[in-house]
DNA sequence: GTCGAGATTATCT
DNA sequence: GATAATCTCGACC
């Protein structure tokens, strides 16, 4: 790539991650980050899902309760990472959008892992008891936010470190997922307080084989309508 | 393919 | 001490 494009590149990147997570969710789809771990091995995935949270206007947010320790990054400039740790083992990763000031993020779902498929692996199995018989395919390496975590290598020292700086980088698609082929809906794993997460604010590729199975098609169904 | 239950720890109150 | 942006497994269709 020329420096001419790795320019524009940036310049693109720099725009949608300064925008709202809402906005930058559906432009991360097709997305190519990576990390180099400690073990001094590269993982690379193509983003294929992934969920926007809004900060303070949003319930589910982490940040809804306002600014923590442990939520200061996500208040930051948009760009960098937040990593949080979630039920025992689970690791996840963000990428902080928006303005300085502003809370919001969007958290990465799952992906396909397009370079060092091998690093991924191992890191997987080395986070969690394998089971003999039970072979991880390929397509599961980065399925669900903690995995696409632990195959990259996130720990939580990672947070607030620029994502598009070593040992992180993120690549735009040259051109935007079609948006035919993208697919919106609720969240998963929330609940709020009577109710269902309202915000149908997950989006993935239609039909992607690495997008996560859990979606539990009962909290789709009682959510009734969509108001987005 | 869908559905339900249990594990497990940093962070906040 | 309660909570949580989850995953896996086993049971069933």
């Amino acid at each position: 790539m020329t420096d001419e494009r790795d320019a524009e590149a940036e310049e693109r990147l720099h725009d949608v991650l300064s925008s709202d997570a809402l906005a930058a969710a559906p432009l991360l789809l097709g997305a190519i980050v990576s990390r180099v771990g400690d073990d001094g091995e590269r993982v690379a995935v193509r983003i294929t899902e992934v969920e926007a949270y809004l900060g303070e206007r949003d319930p589910g947010s982490h940040a809804f309760r306002g600014r923590t320790p442990r939520t200061a990054v996500m208040f930051g400039p948009g760009g960098h990472v937040y990593a949080y740790f979630s039920y025992g083992m689970h690791i996840c990763l963000n990428v902080v959008c928006g303005v300085d000031g502003v809370a919001s993020a969007c958290l990465l779902r799952a992906g396909e892992v397009v370079e060092g498929a091998d690093a991924a692996r191992r890191r997987r199995l080395a986070t969690r008891r394998a089971r003999p018989g039970a072979p991880l395919r390929d397509r599961d390496l980065a399925r669900g936010p903690a995995n696409l975590a632990a195959a990259l290598g996130v720990s939580l020292a990672d947070s607030g470190l620029p994502i598009d700086r070593p040992p992180y980088s993120l690549e735009l698609p040259d051109a935007p997922v079609d948006a035919a082929s993208i697919v919106r809906g609720l969240r998963v794993g929330l609940s709020a307080p009577g109710g269902l997460d309202p915000f149908h604010w997950r989006f993935w590729i239609d039909g992607d084989p690495t997008v996560s199975a859990y979606t539990p098609h009962r909290t789709v169904r009682e959510a009734g309508r969509s108001e987005l």
